[in-house]
DNA sequence: CTAACGTTTGTCCAATCGGTCAAAATTTGC
DNA sequence: GCAAATTTTGACCGATTGGACAAACGTTAG
């Protein structure tokens, strides 16, 4: 069970590394009909047809970006545990991924384009694993509301809202530093976007009486 | 002041309108560079020339298209008023443009192109009217704050995140759908989603003591 | 009827697209 | 050091792209 994996050189697993690597700036800017070879080998530093020698296809590059993208992109959602308190691991998955949005805003946005146009190439991983990791989560924090240790509610929503709000400083990070000016537009952002949602999604906006 | 809007006959204004509700349909799955004149027109039943009559570029319909959509997408963040109960005002805020994400998914996919894409047509509109607009209804948000009828937060990110919790539901609807099912991902989603939202920004997640 | 105007179409163009291919240059195994 | 294998390049191809244009068609006012 090793014979998927083709065998690769040295120089091989370097090139394509940085292919990658240039394929996820371009793609995740631009969009896939909207990226083209020529724009990715130049960011790459090669030429087309050098480029084409590791990726036949157009879509190869975008299929390797993808595969990769859905590990990573889960991960935080996979260490959501139901070992310590439930308040405090519901905070920690929100700061998690709060922080890849910001270290990884190109994957998100990668992402992002991909779903908005109707997610063609990675429906069945949706439907799949995607769904099964969700639903499994999902009866986690069933869990925790039975227990009364969260407030009762949709955990699908809430997950959903999770990944909205996070995923936001990612995709509308142009948007967010915009409106919110020179000032308060810069690193910090990130710091007062961890504080409010926290706070959010604790406590509501009801005053405290 | 009457002379920058060209005379039209009826014919004109008639088809100007079939282009831009084809065109809508094609920018907001394709994204700009992921359209093609053709698709528009063939979308809109006419011939690439002809529609080239009406618009003289394929700017110039994705322009016309995005100054209309940025009108009527700020239109519930300018009803946001003063006037009412604050947390009344804020729930129905997030009721409208929950309404919007159902009803206008496509105004919705296409504005999010625009802002993944870097926001290069409406960087300006962004500084300007809309970090105005947004300034503003926080000054608003923040004499509440003050006034103790809400929680005290920071009014940007609270804007924020009822885009991004709100806008996710015409954005990312495909993965929506997908993770939530057969059963539960149909016309029912939108009220589930009202529901939650409405707990969430309220109450928060903290178990009732 | 007809001249003027508005609309539609077929044809064409240069640029760009994804991708091929054979030859040249380089690296590697022995 | 040398032959085999790998990597890189330039030239090229058919398809598609955004757009131009003149000719044909339709409409309407006098």
């Amino acid at each position: 069970m090793e014979g998927s994996a083709p065998r690769r050189t040295r120089i091989q697993q370097e090139k394509r590394e940085l292919i990658l690597e240039a394929a996820l700036e371009v793609f995740s800017t631009n969009g896939f009909r909207g990226s083209t070879i020529d724009q990715i080998a130049e960011a790459a530093g090669m030429s087309k047809p050098n480029l084409l020698y590791y990726f036949r296809r157009k879509e190869d590059i975008h299929e390797t970006l993808m595969e990769r993208l859905l590990q990573t992109w889960l991960a935080p959602l996979r260490e959501l545990d139901d070992i310590g308190d439930p308040l405090t691991e519901l905070r920690s998955y929100i700061r998690r991924k709060l922080e890849m949005a910001r270290d990884f805003p190109r994957e998100s946005r990668l992402f992002a384009n991909e779903i908005l146009q109707g997610a063609p190439r990675i429906m069945p991983l949706l439907e799949g694993e995607l769904k099964t990791l969700v639903d499994e989560k999902a009866a986690v924090i069933k869990g925790w509301m039975r227990a009364g240790k969260i407030a009762r509610t949709d955990p699908w929503h809430l997950i959903f809202s999770i990944w909205a709000t996070t995923q936001h400083y990612a995709d509308f990070d142009v948007q967010v530093r915009a409106v919110l000016g020179a000032d308060r537009g810069g690193d910090g952002r990130f710091e007062d976007a961890a504080r409010f949602l926290e706070q959010l999604f604790i406590d509501g906006l009801k005053p405290k009486s």
